[in-house]
DNA sequence: ACATTGATTGACGTTTACGTCAACGTCAGT
DNA sequence: ACTGACGTTGACGTAAACGTCAATCAATGT
């Protein structure tokens, strides 16, 4: 059980996003009085929607998706529609995996060739040396 | 050699987003008159760009690697400052990897669930069936 | 000559994701 | 009783990334 401050220490964040999270529907605290108190499920709704938003899901996308784990469907239409979204998330992030391995491959290149430059003894434009 | 519209149908995207990048200094396209048109350059910053885009990086992230990525560096110190922007990125890059994983496996095991629930007998609220 | 088509600049609107006060309540310590 | 230290709800501001006209220009087909 934590304060907004705590929760908000404890992930990194200001308490202002905590309440636009709420406000969006993300997270549902209970109330000790007029105060917001945080228990695991909340911690767990908010570590999932980080995680989200550090993959460039849009808060919208993120509700979806979570709402969505832990709102156990049982209908088959559903679990039909759980399934399709499922499967747009996930060619979606296959997407993105894709384009990280080919964005660190390029950076691997780049970063080699630099390591060359700097190894071999510069012909222009030298750093101020003492030669 | 292209026309701007006919660049953003190759990328799937608006004429007006391909002037808000040029805009904002990621597209320097020649200029036949009165009108732009794009060389293979422009294309190609332009796939880095959108890629970048995927990934989740602003504009002004993508502008700072693309512009390093064709001028080309030759100083010692450009070439740290080159080194530790990569660096920093291919950092991202890898927690973002990570996340995708993280996420992908979790889509994989509420896939099977619902593939099993489905699969199963319907015991509670199935979808209208003649019986 | 004239209408249509496509491009250009400029300006304002919009959505997302918060930041930043402001004004107020409340509980602990002195 | 008074003062901070937090917490609360508005309300307005802001940066990014375009969308959406509007007015204008320029080449092209008939």
């Amino acid at each position: 059980m934590l304060t907004i401050t705590e929760l908000a220490q404890e992930f990194d964040i200001t308490p202002r996003a905590i309440r636009f999270y709420e406000d969006k529907g993300l997270l549902t605290p209970q109330r000790a009085g007029r105060n917001r108190v945080y228990a695991q499920r909340d911690r767990t709704r908010l570590k999932l929607t980080l995680r989200g938003k550090r993959l460039g899901l849009s808060l919208q996308e993120i509700k979806q998706l979570v709402d969505m784990y832990d709102s156990p469907s049982d209908t088959v239409p559903q679990l039909q529609a759980f399934l399709r979204v499922l499967s747009v998330h996930r060619t979606l992030l296959e997407q993105q995996r894709e384009d990280i391995e080919v964005t660190l491959a390029e950076i691997a290149q780049h970063e080699a060739r630099c390591r060359q430059l700097l190894a071999a003894p510069a012909r222009r434009k030298p750093a101020r040396a003492a030669s």
